[in-house]
RNA sequence: GCGAGUAUGGCGGAAUUGGCAGACGCGCUAGACUUAGGAUCUAGUGUCCCAGACGUGCAGGUUCAACUCCUGUUACUCGCACCA
């Protein structure tokens, strides 16, 4: 073993014994909570890119602690999900063995970079005594009518054979393995977040998330505001369709319905052509969802024979068609075409041979003219009878009034988010705790009987019948109804892996509780994660499930706050030195244990704050990180310099100061990479002296700390202080961050033409008089008319001349 | 198609409020020390027609002053994608 790894394995082993990084709920000091997303323990091991987040959590929590507050910096891992069960299935073992193992792993690595995680809190998903809290809280759902079974139509990946939810199936492709998605019907269970669509665009407000994060929130959830308008069918019966453009109401020339919608069946007694229009809708049933979302391709349909729908305004009969672009589950399953101001449909009349009347003034010669052509700009309508001549946004108004007066239409909001679909046909997950009684129907598992274990068994492959593999094991299937004692049968399917990631961090604020899952007392001291990092791949789903749970928990009051995370922020992933992202198959994986043996964890610690913008993506690169190990062993050599004086260098107090004051904001802003660089110019500063002080000393080394822990504080140990870790951190004087005296530029027409010195006491005529005497500034106003002279104090002097 | 983001030397990137563009690091060049150098130190390093001029994707604009603000535009990345 080298000296630097004997260094960190030390210090290592000093804060383990020592629980330096202990969080004491309830402590007397201010509590903050910094959480990073737990990782997935794969069999890879951690990434480079685990470093990246961790070290930068990491060094706010450190430098926190120093500051005097209870830091509570918890890891575990989530470990359910479908790799560990496919590499255990091709290895003949028990996914638990797996997760065991790769969990060890993982904790080895991360302690060999010295993170400063609370040990004692970390846990798995896979923990009997967690996931017991996991299906007890899906009990609570099941409880308070949130959690209910469907037939639905799911998304099927042939090749993981299990169901996986719209934003697992994203574009029709399973997000795990790259296969295409088919449709399937099954009885699944499913969680009522459709419902909170509006509460959780709400609780946005309470966040400080950052503003890409909040976005991507609230393209999820998917608001559109329009109304809701009934449309009567000649000869009776009627059904509603919703439009975002009721402005266009008098350009409807034919209607669309969705071929997978109820509507449809409920028609179909009148319908003249039911052989085509029956053959269509088992054309749709069978396309992927990719082929149906697919773009540049003709817009199918067939016209609905037999059946006219009313346009309500102007009491016009039109034609109803079947099309599968209209989907069956959102909005009402129906649509009103306006072929002049809707592109799509639009081109659906134009295949379909249809009339288009255009209602509002603009070009419709080549293509539909939209409302983003229209909104805004003071477009007025046409062809419209009393509202013609209206602005678009007047008509807006005066069309929905008209219309709610008739009592046909409502103003309503739609939302592109939907249900939460929550079975997964696997044998790695939590199992659901509900049973099934021939008497009682879905009784949940008493609370006495939880966890409900996934059994030790060896045969647990998925089926080709989309059954879950725990459905052939019978002495898990059979079991007595809890209420009643008939037999019964257990729910085979189990949770999918987002269940367990979305409460984990109420878990980590009182983690060894057996009564709760959280302790309100706990949670009410920690109060929110104050600041959680993750993936950006994340901040759509992970923090909308997350927040959707809590949100719940929060309803029937086993939380104190609707939203239990302030900051989310985000990193930018590590690419290879081909700037591209890492994968086996590229071979341009960087492994952290080859490069902590080779130039220690701080170096890469330092190496991977210091690599670029925190939020952007960054390539590696060995060059650089070499570079940051030169810096260590500069903050090494220095030692050699320090003298027996007291006190501070004189000299230093300005720079000493603003370092730490840069340091301290950049370390709450994202501002890594500027922190060490400043850093870095404190450290050549030293560096150009003949000798300093150790007070000089110790004040580089606590402020690198948070960065690189171990090599600081054994440079701290041997000039004799008490560890880093037991100290504070540096407070700096405003006072002295200014400088006394600094050169500012003097520009003639913007030009800068010299420098002057000036003192903190300079005032804008004095400046005005040193710009004017610098020779090279008279040189370049020389016969010339001096317009005006601009002096902003303290920072430029700039003549302008004629 | 919609939404968001990004664009600065050979490279990663700085520039907190409009105020000396290129901090810091890498790489490179020359030199010192050295048996040696992937160690260390010194000097240099945006471009060019070098007393000067030009330079932050491109074209305009506002301003005494623009990487920064405004209008338009291109390329790339990410997210969503027939959402009525």
């Amino acid at each position: 073993m080298n000296d630097t790894l004997k260094i960190e394995k030390k210090w290592q082993k000093y804060w383990e014994d020592n629980k330096t990084f202990k969080a004491e709920t309830g402590s007397e000091k201010k509590p903050y909570y910094i959480l990073v997303e737990f990782p997935y323990p794969s069999g890879a091991g951690l990434h480079v890119g685990h470093v990246r987040s961790y070290t930068a959590q990491d060094a706010l929590a450190r430098m926190m602690r120093l500051q005097g507050y209870n830091v509570l910096y918890p890891m575990g891992y989530d470990a359910f999900g479908a790799p560990a069960e496919e590499y255990a299935i091709k290895t003949h073992q028990h996914p638990k063995k797996v997760v065991e193992q790769n969990i060890k792993v993982f904790g080895n690595q991360m302690k060999s970079l010295g993170f400063s995680f609370d040990w004692d809190r970390a846990f798995s998903t896979t923990d009997p005594e967690y996931y017991k809290w996991t299906q007890w809280q899906f009990i609570q759902f099941f409880k308070h009518g949130m959690a209910y079974k469907a037939e639905t139509k799911v998304n099927w990946c042939p090749k993981c054979k299990m169901v996986l939810s719209n934003e697992d199936a994203a574009g029709g492709v399973c997000e795990r393995c790259g296969s295409e998605v088919e449709q399937r019907e099954k009885s699944q269970w499913m969680l009522k977040m459709a419902s909170y669509s509006e509460d959780l665009l709400k609780g946005l407000d309470d966040t400080n998330f950052a503003d890409r994060v909040k976005l991507g929130q609230i393209n999820w959830i998917g608001k559109s505001s329009g109304v809701e308008m009934d449309v009567e069918i000649v000869g009776g019966g009627k059904f509603s369709i919703f439009t975002t453009c009721i402005e266009t109401v008098y350009g409807i020339t034919f209607f669309v319905i969705a071929p997978d919608g109820k509507l449809i069946n409920e028609l179909m007694p009148r319908v003249e052509n039911k052989d085509e229009v029956m053959a269509y809708i088992k054309e749709t049933s069978l396309k992927s969802a990719m082929d149906r979302t697919e773009l540049n391709k003709g817009k199918s349909g067939v016209l609905v024979k037999g059946i006219k729908a009313i346009n309500p305004i102007n009491g016009q009969e039109v034609p109803i068609f079947l099309g599968d672009f209209v989907l069956g589950d959102y909005g009402t399953g129906a649509v009103m075409a306006v072929p002049a101001h809707d592109q799509r449909d639009y081109e659906y009349a134009k295949e379909h041979n249809l009339d288009i009347v255009q209602v509002i003034e603009g070009d419709i010669s080549t293509k539909a003219f939209e409302k983003q052509d229209y909104l805004g700009k003071g477009t007025k309508l046409m062809n419209s009878e009393e509202f013609t001549g209206m602005t678009v946004e007047e008509a807006k108004e005066a069309i929905t009034n008209k219309l709610e007066d008739m009592g046909i239409a409502r103003r309503v909001n739609n939302y592109k988010m939907r249900d939460w679909v929550f079975g997964r046909q696997r044998f790695w997950g939590e199992p659901i705790p509900m049973i099934n009684c021939p008497e009682c129907g879905w009784v949940p598992v008493p609370d006495s009987d939880l966890p409900v274990l996934l059994p030790d068994v060896t045969e647990y492959e998925p089926t080709d019948t989309g059954e879950s593999p725990l459905a052939k094991i019978e002495e898990f299937v059979n079991c007595k109804c809890p209420v009643c004692g008939h037999d019964a049968k257990r729910e085979t399917d189990t949770m999918p892996q987002w269940a367990g990631s979305s409460w984990y961090f109420l878990r980590f604020m009182d983690p060894h509780n057996k009564e709760e899952f959280a302790s309100m007392d706990a949670m009410k001291y920690w109060n929110k994660v104050d600041w959680y990092n993750g993936g950006m791949e994340h901040t759509a789903r992970h923090l909308l499930y997350a927040r959707f749970w809590v949100q719940f928990l929060y309803n029937i009051g086993l939380v104190p706050n609707k939203e239990m995370i302030w900051t989310r922020v985000s990193h930018g992933m590590v690419l290879g030195a081909d700037n591209v992202k890492m994968s086996k198959s590229k071979g341009n994986v960087i492994n952290p244990d080859d490069i902590v043996n080779e130039f220690g964890a701080d170096t890469l610690r330092v190496y991977e704050m210091f690599m670029g913008d925190y939020q952007m993506d960054a390539p590696w690169s060995t060059d650089s990180l070499r570079g940051c190990r030169r810096f260590l062993d500069k903050v090494i050599r220095l030692k050699d310099k320090v003298n027996d004086e007291d006190g501070f260098t004189k000299d230093l107090e300005l720079l000493q100061n603003k370092t730490i004051m840069k340091v301290e904001y950049d370390m709450t802003h994202l501002g890594y990479n500027t922190a060490i660089s400043s850093l870095m110019i404190l450290a050549n500063k030293y560096d150009e002296l003949d000798t300093i002080t150790k007070k000089d000393y110790n004040l580089l080394l606590v402020l690198l700390n948070p960065f690189a822990p171990h090599i600081t504080e054994e440079l701290n140990e041997q000039i004799g202080y008490r560890p880093i870790c037991e100290g504070t951190w540096p407070v700096y004087d405003e006072a002295k961050t200014v400088e006394l005296t600094k050169e500012v530029a003097v520009q003639v027409n913007g030009k800068v033409r010299a420098t002057i010195t000036i003192t903190i006491d300079d005032d804008e005529e004095s400046m005005k008089e040193k710009a004017l005497d610098c020779e090279n500034v008279v040189k370049h106003i020389e016969g010339k008319e001096i317009v005006k002279v601009i002096v902003i104090k303290g920072k430029i002097v700039n003549i302008v001349v004629k």
